[in-house]
DNA sequence: TTCATTAGTTACCTCAAGGTAAGTACGCGC
DNA sequence: GCGCGTACTTACCTTGAGGTAACTAATGAA
């Protein structure tokens, strides 16, 4: 009785892995939900040529210094964006966006377009749970 | 020269959102990748029928109870999964996955896939950098 | 000499996830 | 009367994400 054949595709896959490989596939989709790595690299990706560490910056808004610094190292560590050094002063650095990068991102967009699709829903079921328990409440 | 038609789709479904909206699809697709939600759900999903409390502990091995009770609220409040309580003594409490849960699942499944197949590559790059990263301290 | 610029790094703080361990409520069988 | 079984719930702790603010190195400009 098993519906969700895709899914279990997926963890047939996951069966074939090694433990280590099984714990980076879990470390890399937990980086894509954190709260700037998909940002960033969506605008290295719509910049369509290298920016400089401060144009990224800027258009990441919100962003530190400090945690833009952390998410560009994990991108570059993990082979999704590269990093090029020059040798001038002041410090030039510029960061693309890499093939498989943009692979990821492909990736990612059908799920992020379907949840913003259902947004609607979820906000339904939330009305409804959270009015159900405060009727709940009311009645203590 | 944006290359990124289809994850320009999903920014601009993204802009015809309102804050609020957007605030909640960036938290559905957090949770998402949180430690739990997604085994829990394709526990469910597996198992074709609803599942006690204490089955689904079983089943998502190393989950504790205080966690396995925040996930399954948090996703019976999105209408991800369904809390059906038996007014019995010792309690009752069994958990069906709805049919939006089964569609959220499906859409993740190509992107856990994508990531599980690349594995690879990762962990070369990964050995790429930190190699290159340990020259570069040997040489200090 | 002093300052501005750029890409970090560091110290320090708060908040939330998640773990362990213990307590709660309740009827049933002994 | 007492413990068992079930589904929580609470207190307490550790860990990591992420924020702010200040500091650094090197050089050209004023």
């Amino acid at each position: 009785m098993k519906k969700i054949t895709k899914w279990d595709e997926a963890a047939a896959l996951c069966d074939s892995l090694s433990e280590d490989q099984d714990t980076l596939t879990r470390e890399i989709v937990t980086r894509l939900a954190d709260k700037w790595t998909l940002w960033v690299m969506s605008v290295l990706a719509e910049a369509g040529e290298p920016l400089r560490f401060s144009r990224v910056l800027e258009q990441v808004e919100g962003v530190s210094q400090k945690s833009l610094t952390k998410t560009l190292r994990q991108l570059e560590r993990d082979g999704l964006v590269t990093r090029k050094m020059f040798a001038e002063v002041p410090p030039r650095v510029e960061y693309a966006i890499t093939p498989i990068g943009v692979e990821m991102l492909e990736h990612v967009e059908p799920l992020w377009s379907w949840v913003a699709k259902s947004v609607g829903r979820f906000q339904q079921a939330r009305i409804v749970f959270d009015t159900a328990k405060d009727s709940r409440e009311d009645s203590l």
